[in-house]
DNA sequence: GTCTATATGCCGATAGAC
DNA sequence: GTCTATCGGCATATAGAC
C-alpha cells in the first residue's frame, strides 16, 4: 500500500470517528504508520487531504444517482404519467447505500456523510454541499411533479425531513455508539425501512 | 445583565454557530465583553459552560415532555385503548418548539440540540445524551404499544428517523446558511409538517 | 469579582538534510 | 520521497495584583 493510500484509509476513519477538526494531522500520520510531513507532501494540506477522500467515494456515488434520476425524468416526460416519489428517492437513497454495503470502500466513509449535514464545520460543509446540491435540486424537481398538489417550499421541507432520516441511518447503520436507541439490528433491511418511512411521510 | 449571563448568552450564540471544539474562550469572552478569565472563575471550564447552557434550556423542556408522556400513557392505561403515534409524538416534539417559539430563550440553543444527535464530540454528546435517553425511552414504550405489530427493533429504527427529520427542523428553521434548500420560510406550519411526517412515515 | 500576565502544551505547516 | 527539527500561533487554564 502506498503512503497516499496508508494516509486516505487512516484519516478516513478517524474522521469519522472524531470529526475533521478534532482529528489531528498527529493522529492521522501516527496510525497510518508515514511521517508527519507526508500529509502536507502529498495532500498538500489538511483540507485537501478530506476533499481527496470525499471526492473519492463520492464521485461514483454522485454519477450513479445522476444517471437514475436522469432516467425517471426522461420515462415521466416520454409517457404522460407522473413520476413516483418512490422511483425518485429510491434513485437518491439506494446507490448511497449500495456502495457502502459492496464492502470494497467507504465503511466510515458513510459516517462522515452522514454528518454532514448537520456539521458546524465550515471546511467539512463547503466541501459537501458544493458537491450535493446539483444532485439534490434534480430530486426536488422531480419530486415536486410527483406532487402537483404541494408547494415547493412543503416539499423543501419535507425532502429536508427525508435527508435528516436518511443521515441518522448513515451515520447509525454498524456504529452504535454514536446513538444507540437499542435493538437497532435490523441491518439488511434498514435500507427499505427509510424509503418506506420516507415514502410514505410525503405522501400528500 | 451579570457577567455569568454575559457569557451564557455569549456563549450559546457562538455555540450553535461555530460548533463547541471551534468556538473559543477568546470569542467567547470577547463577544460577552468581559474578562478572558471569568469563564473559569464562574464555571469553572469551557465544559462546565455548555453544560449550564444546556441545563438551563434543558430541564424545562423535558420536565414539560415527561409530564406530557406521562399523561398519554396513563390515559392509556385507564381507558382500554392503546396510544396513538400522533399523541405520543406531539408531547415528545411540541414542547421542544413551544420554548423556543416562546422567544424569551434559546433561540440558539435550539441549533446546539438539533447538532447533537450526529455531533462528533464526545463532550457535547455525552452530556446530550445523558439527559435525553430516559425521555427517548419512555417515548420508545409508548410508541410499542400504538405499534403492536410492529418489533421493537423496528420501532427503534422510525423512532431514529423521526429524531432524524426533528434535528434537521431543529438546526434549518431560520438558519438557512446551514444547509438551504430554498424557499423554506413556512416557518409558523412546520412544526406541524414535521409531525404530520413523522406520523405518516410511522404507520404500520 | 475583575483584571494582567503568563504557564504549558498542541496545533498545522515548512525548511532543509539525506 | 522521507526524515528531523522547528516556527509561529492559539488554545485552556491559573497565579496573583488590585
Amino acid at each position: 500500500m502506498t503512503t497516499k493510500t496508508k494516509i486516505m484509509k487512516a484519516a478516513e476513519e478517524l474522521f469519522a470517528h472524531g470529526g475533521f477538526h478534532h482529528t489531528t494531522m498527529r493522529a492521522i500520520t501516527s496510525k497510518a504508520g508515514v511521517n508527519l510531513s507526508a500529509v502536507n507532501y502529498h495532500f498538500g494540506s489538511k483540507e485537501a487531504l478530506l476533499t481527496a477522500i470525499f471526492d473519492m467515494h463520492w464521485t461514483p456515488i454522485n454519477e450513479e444517482r445522476v444517471q437514475r434520476l436522469s432516467r425517471v425524468a426522461k420515462k415521466s416526460q416520454e409517457e404522460p404519467q407522473p413520476p413516483t416519489i418512490e422511483e425518485a428517492m429510491r434513485s437518491f437513497i439506494e446507490p448511497t447505500f449500495a456502495l457502502f454495503q459492496s464492502g470494497a470502500s467507504g465503511g466510515y466513509f458513510r459516517i462522515i456523510v452522514g454528518r454532514a449535514l448537520s456539521e458546524p464545520d465550515q471546511t467539512v460543509r463547503e466541501i459537501f454541499l458544493h458537491r450535493v446540491m446539483p444532485v439534490i435540486e434534480m430530486l426536488k424537481d422531480l419530486l415536486c411533479q410527483a406532487m402537483p398538489r404541494t408547494s415547493r417550499a412543503e416539499v423543501s421541507w419535507k425532502l429536508r425531513f427525508a435527508l435528516g432520516a436518511m443521515s441518522q441511518t448513515l451515520t447509525g447503520h454498524n456504529q452504535p455508539p454514536l446513538f444507540y436507541l437499542g435493538e437497532e439490528k435490523v441491518s439488511s433491511g434498514v435500507v427499505d425501512l427509510l424509503i418506506g418511512f420516507i415514502v410514505k411521510g410525503m405522501q400528500e
